[in-house]
DNA sequence: TATTCCCCGCCAGGGT
C-alpha cells in the first residue's frame, strides 16, 4: 500500500495551516514528520520554546487526517506529560491545532483533577488523543477494559522526558511503554527533550531494549541565544562568607525589573523565596498587587492565580522556585533572575529558557550572587553553556520497589503469566538486566508476602492456574491510591479563619509558634489564631513576622560538569588568566588565595591547616558538592579516629570541608598512615556514615512505593506518624527475619546515593591516587577557608555574636591582606608553583595601608 | 535585617 503520496498532500496543507498562522515550519519539525510518517520512534531534543511539541504532533495528526472521522473506536494518540499545568496547556494547544487541520479525534486530558464522570466516561471509551501523566497511565492499566482501546494506539509521546527519566517516574514510564509496546508491537514512540548529556540513554529508555522500528534522532533548531549578566557587588568582599540570601543586592535586581516587562525571579529555596518577595516589596511598595510569589508549598489555588496572571502579562514579577522550572508557557517574560547558584547547567538553561519563549526569542538572565565563590561558578556556567555541556540524568537503577508495585497493577487490570510478564519487563532499559532470581523475589513478596506471610493483606496477588491476579477489592482499591512514586513530607494545612488554604508549612514549625505569634507565608504576614487537626488557623496582619517558615527538601548539589568548569577557571586564575568581568572582580580574593596558600590546578589537591587560639583546623577542598563533602567529613573524621583518639568538628560546603580539633595532629602522619588511601572504602563508609540509620528513615518511601504501607484517602491522608511507624515496622520484622530482603538492600542503596551522593564520593577518594597533594600550612584562614569557619561557628554562637565576631575576623584579615596584584605579578607567582610541599606562606602577604 | 533542604503525581462506587 502507498501510505507516502496522500500524506505529502496533507503536509501541504499543514505548511498552509502554518502560514496562516504566520509561521513557517524549521528544519527539524519537518524532519520529525516525515521520519515518524515513516514509521520510526523518535528522540527530539532542544531547547525549550522553540517549536519542538509542534515537531512531535503534527506526525499523528497527518495520519488523523487522513481519518477524519475515526473508523473504529480506541486511542490513537497517547500524550504523556510530567505536570497536570503541562496537561492544560498542551490540551488548548492540540485542540487549536487538531481543528485547524481537520483531524476529527475527540481530545481529552485524564489527570487526578479530571471530573469523575469523564474519568467514567473514558473507561468505556478512550478518545482518540488523550493528555496524561505516567501515574493516571499506570492507573489505567488496573482496568482490563481499556486495554483492547489502548492497543489501537500508534503513537505515545512523551513530553520532558529529560525530566522524568532521572527517577523513578521516569522508570514507571518505562514500564507502561513496554506494556503498551506488548498491545501494539508497532507503537511508535516519540520522546520530547531538553538538552542533556546522555541523549543516547533518554532514547535507548523510551524505545526499549529491543526496539523492533527505527530510531530517528532530531536535533532542534538553532541554539537559543542566551544573553546572561550578573550584578557584581561594588565591593567584592575578599572574604566571602558563606552567604546565602543576596538580599544585600536588591537594587539591582529592582533596577533589572524595571527595565523588563516581566521577570521571574528564581531562588533556590521556598524560604528563601517567601524572603525576597518581602524584601522586593519593602524596597518598592508601589509594586502590591504587581509581584507575586510562587512555591511548591503555596495552595494550588494560588499558584494557579499567579499562573494566569502571569501568563496574561499583569505581573511585573514573581519571585519564585524550581516550581516555575517548567510548565506553562509565558510569554510575557522576558527576563529571568537568578539568585544564587544554579548549581547545574542544565538548571540554568531550562530556567533562562523560560524568557523569550518563543521561536527565534532570546532568552536573558541576570545572576546575583549571594557570595563571592558564586561570580567564578556563573563564569564556570558561561564555559559549560558555550560548550554545549549539559549535565547527564541517571536513572535509578533498577528499583524493585516499583516493580512490586507495577506488577500489582497488571495484576489488577486482566492478570499476567510468569513468562510473558517476565520478557515484557526485560524490554525496558531498566530491567533488562534482572536475574531470575530477583523476578521470583519480587513475584514472591507480591504473592506471599515474604517474611510478613502470616498477614493477609500482603498477600495481595493469588495465582490462578498460570495467572497472577487480584482479586480482593479492598486490595484493588489500595493499590489504585498509592500508584506513583512520589511520597510526600507530613505538612499542616494553613488556612483563613473564614476557610480558603494558602498552601502547607511543617508540623515542626507550627509547633514553634503560639497563638498570636506572627509569621510572614505566602507573601503575607499571618497571625496564627490556633491549630486544629492538623490545620493552622490564621488571619491577616501587619508588620514584622516573628518568624519565616522553612521547609524539608532535597539539597541541590553543585553538580559534577559545572564543578569541573569552575576548577577549569581557578586554574586559570593561577596562570593569571581572569576572563569576564566575574573573573575580574575576583581578582584580589583569588590573589589572597594564592599568596596565602595555593590556588588548586585541576589535577591538584589541596589541603590546608591552620592552628588558631581555639584549636586545629584541616581544610580540604574536593569541589564535589555538598553532599559528597558530607560523607566525605564522616569518613575522614572516623578514620582519624582510629589513627588517633581525637574529638572533631565538621562543616562542609559546595567546595570544601572543615574538620576542627581542640587538639593539634599531625597531617602528614596521618596522610602517611593511609588516611585518604582508597583501600577499605566501602567499610569505612558503612562504619563511619550509620547507613543503615538512614536506610531505615529511607524505608518509609520504598515501603510505600513498593505498597507495604498505604496512605489512607486522599484529602484523609494518614500522618506521618503513622506511616513513619508502620514503615519502621516492617523494616524492623525485615531485620529480624528477612535480614537480605532486597527492598533492604534497596533502601541502603538508596540512602547511600540520594542522600550522601556515594558516587562522587567514591570518584573524590579514587582520584587521589591520581591527584597531586598539595599541603600548606597557612598562619591565617584564606578566602577558601573563611567560609567555612564561618559555617562552623554559627552552630555554635548566636547569630548577633556571630556577626560581631565575623566583623573583627575580616578586618584582621584584610588589614594583612595584600594589595592587589598586577599582571606581571600574576605571572611571576605562576612560576614558582613547583612544591609539593612548602613552608607556611601567610609571610608573603603585604601590609595593607590603613 | 534575615545567611543553605527544589519539584512532580495520586480512587471510585453508591447514594440522590
Amino acid at each position: 500500500m502507498n501510505r507516502r503520496a496522500p500524506f505529502g498532500e496533507l503536509l501541504e496543507r499543514v505548511d498552509q495551516w502554518m502560514h496562516l498562522r504566520g509561521w513557517s515550519p524549521f528544519r527539524f519539525q519537518r524532519d520529525a514528520w516525515k521520519a515518524y510518517l515513516s514509521g520510526c520512534h523518535g528522540m527530539i531534543d532542544a531547547a525549550t520554546g522553540t517549536g519542538k511539541t509542534l515537531a512531535a504532533w503534527i506526525g499523528p495528526l497527518v495520519e488523523g487526517m487522513a481519518e477524519p472521522q475515526p473508523t473504529a473506536p480506541g486511542c490513537r494518540l497517547l500524550w504523556i506529560t510530567p505536570m497536570r499545568a503541562l496537561a492544560t496547556d498542551t490540551e488548548a494547544n492540540l485542540r487549536e491545532a487538531m481543528e485547524g487541520l481537520g483531524v476529527g479525534w475527540r481530545l481529552e486530558r485524564r489527570t487526578s483533577d479530571s471530573p469523575q464522570h469523564l474519568k467514567n466516561k473514558q473507561l468505556r471509551q478512550l478518545p482518540e488523543a488523550l493528555i496524561t501523566t505516567p501515574e493516571s497511565l499506570s492507573l489505567l492499566l488496573t482496568h482490563a477494559d481499556v486495554l483492547p482501546q489502548l492497543a489501537t494506539t500508534r503513537c505515545v509521546v512523551v513530553d520532558e522526558w529529560h525530566e522524568l527519566m532521572g527517577s523513578k517516574r521516569g522508570v514507571q514510564t518505562e514500564l507502561v511503554l513496554a506494556r503498551l509496546r506488548q498491545l501494539n508491537p508497532n507503537l511508535r514512540a516519540w520522546g520530547i527533550s531538553a538538552t542533556l548529556g546522555n541523549p543516547d540513554e533518554a532514547a535507548r529508555r523510551l524505545i526499549g531494549s529491543t526496539p523492533r522500528l527505527p530510531l530517528m534522532k532530531i536535533q532542534g533548531g538553532q541554539r537559543k541565544k542566551l544573553h546572561l549578566d550578573s550584578i557584581i557587588p561594588t565591593q567584592i568582599e575578599r572574604f566571602p562568607w558563606a552567604g546565602h540570601l543576596g538580599t544585600r543586592q536588591t537594587q539591582g535586581v529592582v533596577e533589572a525589573i524595571e527595565g523588563a516587562s516581566s521577570t521571574l525571579v528564581f531562588t533556590n529555596t521556598r524560604a528563601q523565596a517567601e524572603i525576597w518577595y518581602r524584601t522586593l516589596l519593602q524596597a518598592r511598595p508601589d509594586w502590591a498587587g504587581l509581584i507575586a510569589i510562587h512555591h511548591g508549598s503555596l495552595d494550588r489555588q494560588v499558584r494557579q492565580w499567579v499562573e494566569e496572571h502571569l501568563r496574561l502579562g499583569r505581573l511585573r514579577a514573581v519571585v519564585c522556585t524550581s516550581s516555575l522550572d517548567l510548565g506553562v508557557d509565558f510569554s510575557a517574560v522576558d527576563l529571568v533572575v537568578q539568585v544564587g547558584s544554579p548549581k547545574g547547567i542544565g538548571r540554568l538553561l531550562q530556567r533562562a529558557g523560560r524568557s523569550g519563549h518563543q521561536p527565534d526569542g532570546k532568552s536573558r538572565m541576570v545572576f546575583v550572587p549571594t557570595h563571592a565563590m558564586e561570580l567564578a561558578e556563573l563564569a564556570a556556567a558561561r564555559d559549560a553553556v558555550d560548550a554545549q555541556e549539559v549535565e547527564s540524568r541517571i536513572p535509578p537503577a533498577m528499583p524493585l520497589d516499583l516493580l512490586a508495585q507495577h506488577l500489582v497493577t497488571i495484576a489488577i487490570g486482566g492478570g499476567f503469566t510468569r513468562e510473558a510478564m517476565l520478557e515484557e519487563i526485560r524490554t525496558t532499559a531498566a530491567y533488562a538486566e534482572i536475574t531470575d532470581s530477583q523476578w521470583h523475589w519480587v513475584l514472591d513478596h507480591i504473592t506471599t508476602g515474604g517474611a510478613l506471610h502470616a498477614y493477609p493483606e500482603f498477600r495481595r496477588v493469588v495465582q490462578e492456574e498460570d495467572r497472577f491476579v487480584v482479586r480482593d477489592r479492598r486490595i484493588i482499591a489500595q493499590h489504585r491510591m498509592a500508584i506513583g512514586t512520589i511520597v510526600s513530607d507530613a505538612a499542616i494545612q494553613v488556612q483563613w479563619m473564614k476557610g480558603g488554604a494558602l498552601g502547607t508549612v511543617e508540623e515542626s514549625f507550627i509547633a514553634r509558634l503560639k497563638p498570636g505569634d506572627k509569621f510572614a507565608f505566602a507573601g503575607k504576614v499571618l497571625e496564627l489564631v490556633m491549630v486544629r487537626e492538623n490545620r493552622a488557623y490564621v488571619k491577616r496582619s501587619k508588620g514584622q513576622p516573628d518568624a519565616i517558615p522553612r521547609w524539608m527538601g532535597g539539597r541541590l548539589p553543585l553538580s559534577a560538569e559545572l564543578s569541573g568548569r569552575l576548577r577549569q577557571r581557578l586554574e586559570e586564575a593561577a596562570s593569571g588568566i581572569f576572563r569576564g568581568p566575574e573573573m575580574q572582580a575576583l581578582r584580589p580574593m583569588l590573589w589572597l588565595q594564592r599568596q596565602w596558600s595555593h590556588l588548586p590546578r585541576r589535577h591538584q589537591w589541596l589541603i590546608e591547616s591552620t592552628t588558631a587560639k581555639d584549636g586545629f583546623y584541616c581544610f580540604l577542598y574536593p569541589f564535589a558538592g555538598r553532599l559528597a563533602h558530607e560523607g566525605l567529613a564522616a569518613l575522614l573524621g572516623y578514620r582519624l579516629s582510629r589513627l588517633q583518639p581525637i574529638s572533631l568538628s565538621m562543616a562542609c560546603n559546595e567546595y570544601g570541608l572543615l574538620l576542627h580539633s581542640d587538639q593539634v595532629w599531625d597531617l602528614h602522619q596521618a596522610i602517611a598512615r593511609g588516611w585518604l588511601a582508597p583501600n577499605r572504602l566501602e567499610e569505612d563508609i558503612l562504619g563511619s556514615l550509620q547507613v543503615s540509620e538512614l536506610a531505615r528513615r529511607h524505608f518509609r518511601e520504598i515501603a510505600r512505593t513498593s505498597g507495604l504501607v498505604h496512605l489512607g484517602a486522599p484529602g484523609r491522608p494518614k500522618s506521618m506518624r503513622q506511616q513513619q511507624a508502620s514503615s519502621q515496622l516492617i523494616f524492623d520484622v525485615y531485620q529480624r527475619y528477612d535480614p537480605t530482603n532486597l527492598l533492604m538492600e534497596q533502601a541502603r542503596q538508596e540512602a547511600l546515593h540520594l542522600q550522601l551522593d556515594a558516587t562522587r564520593l567514591r570518584q573524590v577518594v579514587d582520584s587521589w591516587r591520581g591527584q597531586e597533594l598539595i599541603v600548606r600550612a597557612t598562619r591565617s584562614f584564606t578566602p577558601l577557608a573563611f567560609p567555612l569557619v564561618v559555617d562552623r561557628l554559627r552552630d555554635r554562637v548566636s547569630s548577633e555574636s556571630l556577626e560581631g565576631r565575623i566583623r573583627r575576623m575580616q578586618q584582621q584579615l584584610e588589614c594583612l591582606a595584600a594589595d592587589e596584584p598586577t599582571d606581571a605579578e600574576w605571572s611571576l607567582g605562576a612560576k614558582d608553583e613547583s612544591g609539593v610541599e612548602t613552608a607556611p606562606r601567610a609571610t608573603a602577604g603585604r601590609k595593607r595601608k590603613g
